[in-house]
RNA sequence: GCGCCCGUAGCUCAGCUGGAUAGAGUACAGGCCUCCGAAGCCUGGGGUCGGUGGUUCAAAUCCACUCGGGCGCGCCA
């Protein structure tokens, strides 16, 4: 409807310009918005104030030869003036009510569109180090990131949900050698565990999995292992050097294949137990991309070979540096160092190369806002390679500031000392995790109140629409009780008996679901829909308590039960693009 | 110091690609179950949209400056 109505406006002004009252070279961005206020109609446009200036005319006149030659439309009833030169435009009630007849001839289809024309995007999120298990941090990316896939596939896009695994670099050996000397404790090996290791329950288990496993086979003693390695931070020294040593130590006495083997167990079981976990929350990956792979196939070198070939590298104190400086960004980046390890930032140049490789027509990062200083490289890099930087978007989501007790929850994964998002989901349920942390626009700081979210009581919003949808389910298991029907062909023939405010603001809720989604999809921003589907529930809420659904007279019995139908139906719609279940009780 | 994000009701937040009297939840004060689920509904008070200046027919929205809060500025990842 609203693309009609611009239709119109789009032709009223090509008439104009025919006529000579407009110049013909004007190309306006017509704009139509539902109005506030139903004294302003249904559609207002502000296209008459826009074009005054240009044209030379005032507003209110513009808006009146505007009108004059806006063509007949069967579903406009009525077109005004109002206040400074807006075009109001009044739609036919029957045209407004067809909406419920298209809901329930649509079902789970309602909503969906093909503005995206199949585009191939691919969004990449959480992507979080496979260290340990991930935390309420982390939980924000991955459901805020599934919940704009679905929008997008809802509106015609072809999204591949993307893990970028860092599966390489010092963290990782630093977490090899935490489940390696946890090993040794378990098989009573006298040793102190390094300051800088990870120090997570999980990391025992791995362990304990591991002496299971393989016996004693990586099996060394404390002066093995400890002698001549500089000393930790508790005892003076840096931690540091004292971990790098001991990784060093780990490789001489494992050897290359058990120092991996001891690696990987680490890798696998966290990696596992993260996929586990994102799986059980409802955010699906189609890709687990591998960084280590990027060196295996030469892909690093070949994306430092591609700058240096297009002048864009240059050597200074041993390191190969990238003149991102030249493409924007505050300072010059070693990709290759003086040691002849290439930085994570070149890892990174290759992945993108690579994504790009792929063919995707847009590629979407989702990061923790506190890499925010890491974009301007990131983009530098893909204008060296002769990319589009356009075809990128990174989208930054702030970490949600955890609150217990009234107290900030001070947290950090190396000590072990975070909420999971595991314990998160397993005290409020997936539903409200899920809700709550698409709840605010991603930029938003979030405050997360532990004890709220995990109480169950009725503040809680998802409850409040999953009641709605509840309630709509009830009212229908009613009818068999009461010995009475619901025909729903019947109802869509009587819809013009839906007369009451509250059925026509309810249907007009229900107009706008169409123009939600995709708002909320073109603009990654899910929360446009949370605010939607807490009015509906609130003006089917309303609409429950002032009028009675199942009543004798068959014809208003339908109609309203379409009407209620096509509400609960719009929510179960909504509520699955966010990833929460819509209860037929509860 | 430089850069990015955020300052809207007591609290948590919408509204920000400029548009008609600034919204919601919560909290607070009242009212509504012989009636389809009261996890609900209705009514009410509550605001210098951080501040100042500018652009515009029109500014919470755009620009400049400024004050407050967060984050980032490694040959770490």
């Amino acid at each position: 409807m609203k693309t009609g109505i611009e239709d119109l406006i789009d032709q009223a002004i090509n008439t104009l310009k025919q006529q000579g009252i407009l110049d013909a070279a004007l190309q306006p961005a017509i704009q139509v918005t539902r109005t506030r206020d139903v004294a302003h109609g249904d559609f207002a446009s502000n296209i008459a104030m826009m074009l005054a200036k240009p044209a030379g005319m005032n507003p209110r006149q513009l808006a009146q030869n505007l009108i004059d030659a806006l063509p007949q439309n069967e579903h406009v009833h009525k077109v005004e003036i109002a206040g400074p030169g807006f075009i109001n435009f009044f739609i036919h009630q029957q045209t407004t009510l067809d909406i419920i007849r298209t809901i329930l001839d649509r079902g789970d289809r309602f909503g969906t569109s093909e503005i995206g024309h199949g585009e191939k995007v691919q969004i990449e999120f959480v992507s979080a180090n496979p260290t340990g298990p991930l935390h309420v941090g982390h939980g924000r990316g991955a459901a805020y990131g599934a919940t704009v896939a679905s929008l997008m596939r809802a509106v015609g896009y072809d999204v591949d949900c993307e893990y970028y695994v860092n599966d390489a670099g010092r963290q990782m050996n630093i977490l090899a050698v935490s489940v390696w000397l946890r090993y040794l404790q378990q098989l009573d090996v006298d040793i102190a565990f390094p300051s800088n290791g990870y120090k997570g329950d999980y990391i025992l288990e791995i362990a304990a999995e591991l002496v299971e496993k393989r016996g004693g086979v990586y099996v060394y003693n404390a002066s093995q292992v400890m002698d001549g390695i500089p000393p930790d931070e508790v005892d003076g020294g840096d931690k540091e050097i004292h971990i790098d040593a001991l990784i060093e130590r780990a490789r001489q006495l494992l050897g290359e294949k058990d120092y991996r083997a001891v690696f990987e167990a680490g890798l696998d079981s966290i990696l596992a137990d993260i996929a586990d976990d994102l799986e059980e929350f409802g955010v699906h990956y189609d890709i687990w991309y591998s960084e280590q792979t990027l060196a295996d196939r030469k892909l690093i070198e070949k994306a430092v070979q591609q700058l240096q070939d297009a002048g864009h590298i240059y050597e200074n104190k041993g390191a190969l540096w990238f003149r991102s400086t030249a493409f924007g960004d505050e300072k010059d980046r070693v990709v290759i160092r003086d040691n002849g390890q290439a930085t994570y930032f070149a890892s990174d140049i290759a992945y993108h190369m690579d994504k790009f490789a792929r063919g995707f027509d847009r590629v979407i990062n989702i990061w923790g806002a506190d890499h925010h200083g890491y974009v301007p490289r990131v983009k530098a890099a893909i204008n060296a390679l002769g990319e589009d930087d356009s075809k990128l978007d990174i989208l930054l989501v702030q970490f949600a500031i955890l609150y217990r007790g009234g107290e900030r929850v001070q947290m950090s994964t190396r000590s072990g000392s975070f909420v999971t998002l595991r314990e998160l989901r397993d005290e409020v349920g997936n539903d409200a995790a899920r809700f709550f942390y698409v709840m605010r626009k991603c930029e938003q700081h979030m405050d997360f109140d532990l004890d709220l979210a995990k109480s169950q009581s009725n503040d809680n919003p998802v409850y409040y629409i999953q009641y709605a949808h509840a309630r709509v389910c009830s009212v229908l298991r009613q009818l068999a009780e009461k010995n009475l029907s619901h025909d729903i062909e019947a109802g869509n023939d009587k819809l013009e008996l839906l007369t009451e405010s509250h059925e026509t603001e309810l249907t007009l809720q229900l107009a706008k679901y169409p123009e939600v989604v995709e708002k909320a999809a073109i603009n990654a921003d899910p929360h446009l829909l949370v605010h939607y589907l807490r009015e509906l529930a609130n003006q089917f809420h309303t609409y429950y308590n002032a009028h009675q659904f199942i009543v004798e007279d068959d014809a208003i019995r339908n109609a309203r039960l379409n009407l209620i139908s096509a509400a609960s139906q719009v929510i179960h719609n909504g509520l699955k693009l966010l990833g929460v279940s819509a209860p037929e009780s509860m």
